[in-house]
DNA sequence: ATTTCGAAACTTGTATACAAGATTGGGTTT
DNA sequence: AAACCCAATCTTGTATACAAGTTTCGAAAT
C-alpha cells in the first residue's frame, strides 16, 4: 500500500535522516511521479510537512526542505526541560504508591539502551529508546497528550539531536542520567531533579559542535 | 477580498463564538457556495481547522464542529501554568534591569482591563486583553515562540474560557491577579509566584459550572 | 408490522485541466 | 559589453469532473 500516511512518514524520515538535505527542492510534480499519486493528495502531505516545520513553502515558487533552526531547537528544549522537571517532580512526590508497571517498563527501556551502547551501529536504536523513555515519563505522569503536542513541532529539534548525538561518548552519559532520573522517582528524592533534568536536556545546546561541523544544514 | 486566510479566521471565530455550535456539520460543498470558492482551497482550510482541533473529520462522511474536550483543556492548563510560573520566575530573578517598555506595556494592558470592567458588554474586549497580557509575559521572557505554539492547540481551551468567564464576578479577580503577578516581577519577589500562577490558571477547572450549564457543547 | 435489500443521493477523496505568478534565458537595444 | 525586455517554461493555486465510500429511504419479502 502506498497510502498517504505511508508517504508522509517516508518523507518525514528521509528529511530526518538527511537523505533529503536542507535546501532540497520538493516539487509537487516530481513527487507525484515518484509516488504515482496525483498532485492533490500530495499537496495535503506537503501542507502537513510544512505545518510541522519540515519544509518551507515559497508561494508560487516551490517547496524546500527547511534548514535546521537552532532558535526553534532552543525553544523546544526550554519547553521540554520546564515540563519534564515539573512532571518528574510530580511523579516523585506522588502520594499513592507508584505503579510497578511504570517502573518496570522504564527499566526495560534502560536495559535495551545499555545493550545498544555495546553494539556498533546502534545509534538509531539508542535514540529511538531515548524517545521511548521520555515519552514513558510523560505517559506515566498522565501527560501523553503534551508529549504528542510537542512532537508536532519536532522537525528542528529532532534533526539537531541526531547530529548532536553523533558524538558517541555522549550515549553513556545519557543512559546514566536516565538511571538517575528514574531513581529519583522511585526513591522520592525531589531535590536533585531540577538540576538533573536541566543538565540532561540543556547541557549541550551551547556547544559549537553543530555550527562547526554541519553549518551547511543550519538556518542562517 | 475573500482570501483563504480571511475565511479561515472567519470560520475559526464563528466556532469560538459558538455561532457554529459543536456538532454542526461543515460540508465542503455548502461552504464552497457560501464563500464562492471551489472545494480544493476550502479543503485546505478545513484541514487546518482540523489540525487545530476546531473540527473533527469523519472520512468520507463529513466534517463536524468538535465538541469541547475538557481533557484537552486540562492538559493545556497544566502546560500553561507550568510554563508561565517558570518564565515569570525567570523574569523576576533576572540579573539585568527590567526593560521599562516591558513594564509599561503590561501596565497599559491592565489599565484597559480596568476600563472594561466598568463597561457593560466588554467581555470580549476583556478576554482579548487577557490574552495580550499573557502573550506579553511570554514575549518579555523571550518565549513568544512557545506562546504561538500553544495557540495552535487552543480550540478547546479558548471555548472553555469564553464560557467559563461568563461568570462576571471573575473579571475583577483576574485583574487583581494580573497586578499581583506584575508586582512580583518588578519587586523581585519569587516566592509567591508558583501559587499565584497556579491559582490564576488552574483554580476553576474543577468546578462543575460548564457541565451544568453547557453540557450540550461538551465531549462526552 | 418487521426485516431486508438495493438504488439513489449524499459525503469526501482523487485526477486533471486550466489560471496565474515567478523565473529563466536569449535576442535586441543601447 | 551591459542593460533591458519579452516570451517560453518553470512553479504552485484553483476549478471541476469523476471515483468511491456512506447513509438514507422506500419498496419488496417474510
Amino acid at each position: 500500500m502506498n497510502g498517504k500516511a505511508d508517504i508522509l512518514h517516508r518523507l518525514r524520515n528521509e528529511i530526518l535522516n538527511l537523505e533529503l538535505k536542507p535546501g532540497t527542492i520538493l516539487s509537487e510534480t516530481v513527487l507525484s511521479e515518484r509516488f504515482q499519486l496525483s498532485r492533490t493528495p500530495l499537496r495535503d502531505i506537503l501542507k502537513q510537512l510544512a505545518h510541522e516545520g519540515y519544509i518551507h513553502v515559497y508561494p508560487k515558487r516551490g517547496n524546500v526542505v527547511s534548514y535546521i533552526d537552532l532558535e526553534s531547537v532552543e525553544q523546544i528544549i526550554y519547553l521540554r526541560s520546564t515540563l519534564e522537571k515539573e512532571l518528574i517532580k510530580n511523579l516523585a512526590s506522588q502520594q499513592s504508591p507508584l505503579s510497578i508497571q511504570g517502573v518496570m517498563k522504564l527499566n526495560e527501556i534502560l536495559s535495551r539502551q545499555e545493550a545498544c551502547i555495546q553494539q556498533e551501529d546502534a545509534h538509531a536504536a539508542f535514540l529511538q529508546l531515548d524517545d521511548q523513555f521520555h515519552k514513558g515519563l510523560f505517559e506515566w505522569a498522565g501527560r501523553g497528550f503534551l508529549w504528542e503536542l510537542i512532537q508536532q513541532s519536532n522537525a528542528h529539534y529532532e534533526r539537531y539531536r541526531r547530529l548532536h548525538m553523533l558524538q558517541k561518548e555522549k550515549l553513556k552519559v545519557i543512559l546514566a542520567e536516565h538511571r538517575s532520573i528514574l531513581s529519583c522517582i522511585t526513591e522520592r528524592r525531589i531535590e536533585p531533579i531540577d538540576e538533573l533534568v536541566i543538565h540532561h536536556l540543556r547541557e549541550d545546546i551551547h556547544t559549537p559542535y553543530l555550527r562547526e561541523n554541519f553549518a551547511e544544514y543550519l538556518k542562517t
